[in-house]
Order: structure tokens, then C-alpha cells, then sequence
DNA sequence: GTGGTCTAGACCACC
DNA sequence: GTGGTCTAGACCACA
């Protein structure tokens, strides 16, 4: 696993993690690897692992059993997508919008690029 | 005049900067305002707006006349399309076609809130 | 059986134990169910019952006898109010004045919510 | 300063910069110490100061002033208040209600001990 | 000067 | 075995 250097670790980790849940490698209520074990696949402190764990259990995308470890959580993947969906249309797609009006860049430019990228 | 707190203030303000150029609010060969002027104007330190207008002149979108200030170059809106749309093509297109297909959004939804943008 | 997370789970199982016998739900002399039985019940691993029966027993809530199992101790009522009083009179209750002061409520709205609470 | 050992250090941190705000010994939009400084003065590992400032500012009790350091919020105090007291009457007050059902407490008990305190 | 991230290593309670 | 906390020390970007 290699990390940009541009945003933190801990993010692209719990980034990570989510894609995973989303793709369903991860299901519902199955066991996470533990902070030493994920840690030391990916080549990164367990802490800076716990770190990301941490955020993804105040989520509520993972939870927690005392002594035993991290699990997904039954609503994960609904929590994520409902997270990342406000994020992409309030976010993502505003500023999209207005980066096409500054370069002015047509619609049908997109729709191109689009059918490329499937291809 | 607002920031985001995660992102380099001075990077807010050379994006600021090179918008106003695009929208020709501020067109070639203009004077742009002081950096002590500017700063008072959005309340930053002087240092970082000086920081910003570095960068904005090591990319050629401003030039400094000794003494005077500095001015918006000929060709700047050039340099900055240019600049903007290789890495809205290469790096954002992409990243956003790969968030819609993780939350299986269709390019038909995208049309509609362009729609709605315009309107 | 649910627990919290930011607890001890053989600690809140000694709370639940100590509940059952003030309630009387399980009287003096009474057969408490084995760590097996009970660590089904509310799916617990039965080590962590028989932590929370070990501490029980040392302080002379429960007794048992070998090959027979765990029972009330006659005077069971008695100790847990002993102890939970000191605790309550000295700790819980100092907390909460503290609490009431920084957040200046008054006496007059825990006896409204008192009455709520009995009806 | 000295910390319980029963509860994390970095949440006794963030109970004793709420109480400063409280008391408004760190009023509205003022400075509160830097990590390396509030660190200092009550050993403790900055590292361990910053856990407990993340906190405070994802709770928007404190924010942040990038290069300059942490501000006291300006609806800090409300915040606090309302936190507070959501904890207070909806898991404090029943818990008390509840020991004292078992303890077979009356009210009148209670508001002795209210007085006394006060005096 | 400020926050922010990361590592290495330690110690603890819990299951 | 698991998470959770804490320290010490390093390095970086930012103002």
C-alpha cells in the first residue's frame, strides 16, 4: 500500500476502509483487522491506524467490542454513501460548476469525457 | 472575506486572485492592490498575501513593476486555463466519475443539477 | 442484554447481579445461575461472569458452594446498601450539587422531574 | 494540577478548559494556551493537550486560527450548557432516581443534603 | 511562534 | 489476543 504525501495518513486510511465496506469486502458485522494487524500490513503505526478507526467508530460506520475488536457495522454502508452523497452534490458538484464557467467548459464536454472514462 | 481553515490561506488567495483575472474583474495590465492594501482588505497578514502574489509571479499570471506594484499579465488568463484545465481533466474529471460510480450515481442526475445551476 | 462500551462488561455485570438481589428477584440463600448458564443468557464470554462472581464473593454478596454452585449471601441487601450509600452520599451526590451549580439549576427543577420520574 | 487516574487525561483536559470558559476565566473569542505552553505549566505530553483541543473544536466549543493558536468560541458557554445539560437530564438525573428507588432513598434525604452543601 | 502528523515504544485493562 | 492511553521526540507547513 503507498500513501500521497499530500493528505494525511489517517484519512487515506479511513478512506480505505470505507471503500472497502462499500465494495463489500468488508460485510456487515464481520470482524476489521485489528490496529497491529492492519498496521503492520500497510506498513504504518497502529496508532496512526487507531487514529482512523477512531473517527470511523465516532461515525458510527465501525463498532467496537471490548476485547474482542472492530466489526462493520450493520448500517455502514448506508452511512457512507448518505455521507459521501451530501458531500458530492454540496461540495463536489458546486465547485465542479464553477470551475466549468471560469475555464468555460461546456456540458457536452463532461458527457465526453464520461463515456471515455467508461470505455 | 472568509476562509476555509483547511487549506493554506495563502493558496485561498491565489485562487481568489486568479478568479478575478478570469472574470476579468481585474483585466491585463492592471494594477492589483497593494499587498498591505489587499491585506487589511480581507484581513490577513501582509506576509501571506506577499506569499501568494510570489507564486501568482513565479507562474507568470502577474508581473511587478519596482516601485509601482504589481500588475496582471498579458497573457494570465491564458496561463491559468491552461494550468487549471490539465488538472481539472486529468485529476478532478476522474476522481469525480470515480466517486459516482462507488455511489452509483448516473450522468443523467449530474445534467439535472447542471440544469438547476444555471437557472 | 445490551451493554455499554465505556464500561467494564464484568462491572456492569456485578451492577446487574446486585440489582437482581435488591429487587428481590433473587432472595437470600437463592442458587444464582453458573457462569455458563448466565454467560448465554446475556452472551458474555462465561470468564468474564466468573470475574464479576469472583468480586462479588469477595465481598461477601455471594458464597459458594463447591460442586453446587453461587448463592445469596443472607446478608447481601444489607452490604450492597451499605456500600452503595457511602458511595452515593459522598461521591454521586457531591458530583451532581457541583454539576446543578455550574449549570444553575435549581432545586425546584429536580423535584419536578422527580415527580415525572415516580409517575 | 493533578489528574484521577480513573478517566482519561485528555478528557479531565477538556473538563477543566469547559469550567475555565465557564467561570469565563477564557472568555469569548480569547486565546486560550498553546499546546506546547498549557502542557507545560500542567505536565503533561502536548500530544495529549492536542487530543483534548481536537475535541473541543469538532464540538465547536473552541476553534482555530491557523499559525495562531486556539480561541474560545463566541456561543462556547451555550454550547457547554446545552451539552451539559442534555447529560444531565437525561442520564444523571434517571440514574439518581434510579439508586435512590433501590437504595429506597426519599427526596426528603436528598434535599437535606442539598442544603448542607450549600451552607 | 502556532497547530498537525507520525513514529516508536511503553503500560494498562479487558476478554 | 484486543483496544486505549500516554510519552518522547521528530518533522512539516503555516503565519
Amino acid at each position: 500500500m503507498q500513501f500521497t504525501s499530500d493528505k494525511a495518513i489517517y484519512l487515506q486510511i479511513k478512506q480505505l476502509v470505507m471503500e472497502k465496506i462499500l465494495r463489500e469486502e468488508w460485510p456487515a458485522d464481520a470482524k476489521i483487522p485489528s490496529v497491529r494487524e492492519f498496521g503492520s500490513d500497510i506498513e504504518v503505526n497502529p496508532n496512526t491506524v487507531m487514529r482512523a478507526y477512531d473517527i470511523l467508530q465516532q461515525d458510527k460506520i465501525i463498532y467496537n467490542k471490548r476485547g474482542l475488536g472492530f466489526f462493520v457495522s450493520p448500517d455502514a454502508i448506508e452511512i457512507i454513501k448518505r455521507e459521501r452523497k451530501q458531500e458530492f452534490i454540496h461540495t463536489d458538484l458546486p465547485l465542479l460548476f464553477k470551475t466549468m464557467e471560469l475555464l468555460k467548459i461546456e456540458l457536452n464536454e463532461i458527457i465526453q469525457h464520461y463515456n471515455d472514462y467508461k470505455s
